[in-house]
DNA sequence: AGCGAACGTTAGAGATTCGTAAAGTTCTGA
DNA sequence: TCAGAACTTTACGAATCTCTAACGTTCGCT
């Protein structure tokens, strides 16, 4: 069964919606302002939300880094506005689908299906460990030999991308398109300026490399220290 | 090596994408006809599908439905449209992602890249053994007896694309059009240099083989020692 | 044995990639 | 709104890799 959170002001369309995923054989709640839906999103379990960007309270975009703040639970944009940049702008926030009104409900399920699909199989909890790292990707914090580090989120989503694929020679591209929502190439630079960053922070610097592999050539990748 | 197969019918089209494709080290296939592509994946062996939708032979998602019907390998629909109802159409069919035209190259390996990332895990894993080796491609990492071997890039990739046919002798031609992506022959003196340096990494010499088995005027094929 | 071709090795120039500080810009929270 | 934090860009030195070139060795053939 899959659970899906719509946030949608209009009660007609909100209703539409929900009953029409509900026939479909989802399990759906419906609410109408932003800060119910962030409240909904910290308790967690759930599958896909779906956020009107178009929401009385709060700003969509506001909306939608309050909740990647909170939880990576895919997040579908509905927008009014066939608009590239506002596009861009909400992918780069996070979301992990857009559409625009007017839709089906048909159209919904599409997107949904074809999200789920995509993000099969991420779902598991619990921190990563790696050497004397703790990475708890839904707390979003990370501690080492006990000690909390203080990260940025560009930081954290770095270090995380490469917590899920420990050993994993991970290529500055890929970061850029994963991390970065940057599916186009780009300055990679700033990837070289967060991992230095990082490193710092992790203790170690590209010479005396711990836990930050880098790969001539190739790309970078997380490990165990060697000790 | 990635196999791609492009199902497009305009030819300017076809061959610009396939020789973008081919630059980026891929195993390209271009095809015109959705019914000549339909039989390509009957035959299998392929990693990514980009299939245009405005074929003049047959319709685009009938195409993808008997794909789908063959093999589960991933489909990248490109589209002229930008048709919600279409997207959601081919989405619903099995797309695994859609691109709407015009598009570049770099878009388009971008969306394959991320296909791919998406799709990782299904096929390889484990390390190959040959004798006392322990070669992990998804790690890119090679040891011996338990040593961990430090190899430079074409090291690795030269290694490894030997690996995966073992005892199989491979030509420099062979080599240089895989490893260094130079079709059409070059100076294959570099092959003999990258080998004569992954044998002194593997320790041993062109005289003491162990791994690396030269056949005169053939090639070179990967072994497990004698001893 | 002698010859030419193929192979092996070494070394260094040239090109690419990486690391980090510092300056500049954007974002964010109070 | 505004100050500070976060992020990006720029710049340049450093590290690393790759390939060419040159020379030595081995092989296969007659």
């Amino acid at each position: 069964m899959v659970s899906v959170l719509i946030v949608e002001d209009e009660q007609p369309i909100r209703q539409a919606l929900a009953r029409f995923l509900a026939d479909s054989g989802h399990s759906v709640e419906a609410l109408a302002s932003g800060m119910d839906g962030i409240q909904r999103v910290a308790e967690g379990n759930l599958d896909v939300v779906v956020l009107d960007l178009g929401l009385p309270d709060l700003d969509g975009s506001q909306v939608l880094k309050m909740i990647r703040a909170l939880s990576n639970v895919p997040v579908i944009v509905a927008t009014a506005r066939d608009d590239e940049a506002e596009i861009v702008r909400v992918l780069r926030a996070g979301a992990d689908d857009y559409i625009v009104k007017p839709f089906s409900g048909a159209q919904l399920q599409a997107r949904i299906e074809a999200i789920l699909r995509r993000t099969a199989g991420d779902s598991d909890a619990g921190p990563i460990v790696v050497g004397d790292l703790r990475i708890d990707i839904s707390k979003r914090s990370v501690s080492m030999s006990g000690r909390t580090l203080d990260l940025t989120r560009k930081e954290f989503d770095l270090l995380a991308y490469l917590a899920e694929r420990p050993e994993i020679v991970v290529s500055k591209r890929e970061l850029l398109a994963e991390v970065w929502h940057q599916p186009y190439g780009g300055a990679d630079k700033t990837v070289d300026v967060h991992l230095s960053v990082l490193r710092r922070k992790l203790g170690e610097t590209a010479q005396t490399a711990r836990y930050l592999r880098t790969v001539h050539g190739v790309g970078i990748k997380l490990v165990a220290p060697d000790s």
